[in-house]
DNA sequence: CATTCTCAGTTGCAATATGAAACCTAGTAA
DNA sequence: TTACTAGGTTTCATATTGCAACTGAGAATG
């Protein structure tokens, strides 16, 4: 029974969505991270965007700067006021982020997204995330397999 | 007052990622989906390997059915027993789990995961989740840009 | 320089969600 | 016919969330 809840807890730690879901998990917190991808980085921008209670702003904004993916910085200019902006950590996560949106918008709210992510180059949107080989080609469902790791080629 | 609280509704309406999260976005949701990825299929097999309250699951499993990302399937062959399986719409979620675990396994527990995704082909696994533009070119951070939809080309 | 306003919170309390454990019901196995 | 199993439900305790009012440092205004 110990044992038990041992393995699970272990289970957990070793399982990098559960992790994964320890930092960005809560509710409220993806959506604090859309609007830091949007460009909003103070308190009350958040606040009134996302109609989030002030108390549990504060909590997401310090756990998320607990772990990494937002960095607290006080304002020089104006000592009221503090940004909070994306780490490189926050940053990695914008995959997560369009993948979800996708879904969304493709099984959910019918309206396409607003802004939208493009090659700043070409100047055209980027394409759905999808799963794909190491060539880049996309991969169907019927593709793909499960494979346990210890199976893996050299 | 009323008019800023309605455009808030709207808007959550309107934005994909809160539409997704509100199909997926509780407590446990998102594990058991890893699970049902892993081939898990019943309640008990739920319950134990995630250690999740009963109630609970029974809770997150019936909404997950309710938005159409779970089937359920009563079991001819034996009357007491119910499989849950992914549908469409639930296996579309891939590329979400995918990014979140890949973000989990680079940024937080360095261990790699298991089991892995392989090109049933090759068996080779499969490339990380990436935003590319249309062409599969992977785009790095400073290539990218958010535009307005009203901003794009025809 | 006194007053007012803004920003980023905190506090207290009510409403919800979650968790643990026992219980239930239909169906299967011995 | 008795025991056991799968898939729940119920009850009650605890934790999380939400709302509204309040605070305190700092900036803006007159």
């Amino acid at each position: 029974m110990v044992l038990d809840l041992e393995r699970h807890r272990e289970m957990l730690r070793r399982c990098s969505i559960a992790a994964a879901l320890e930092s960005v998990g809560e509710r409220w917190s993806f959506l604090i991270l859309r609007g830091a991808f949007n460009g909003l980085q103070h308190f009350e921008e958040f606040q009134s965007t996302l109609g989030i209670a002030r108390n549990i702003l504060s909590n997401r904004l310090a756990r998320l700067v607990e772990n990494g993916i937002l960095q607290r910085e006080p304002d020089p200019t104006d000592r009221r006021r503090v940004a909070y902006r994306l780490t490189d950590k926050g940053l990695d996560l914008l995959p997560v982020l369009l993948s979800l949106r996708q879904w969304g918008e493709k099984w959910i709210s019918a309206a396409p997204s607003n802004p939208v992510l493009v090659d700043r180059a070409t100047r055209r949107p980027i394409a759905p995330m999808a799963v794909r080989d190491a060539d880049g080609r996309m991969l169907s469902r019927a593709e793909l397999e499960w494979l346990d790791r210890s199976e893996l080629d050299g």
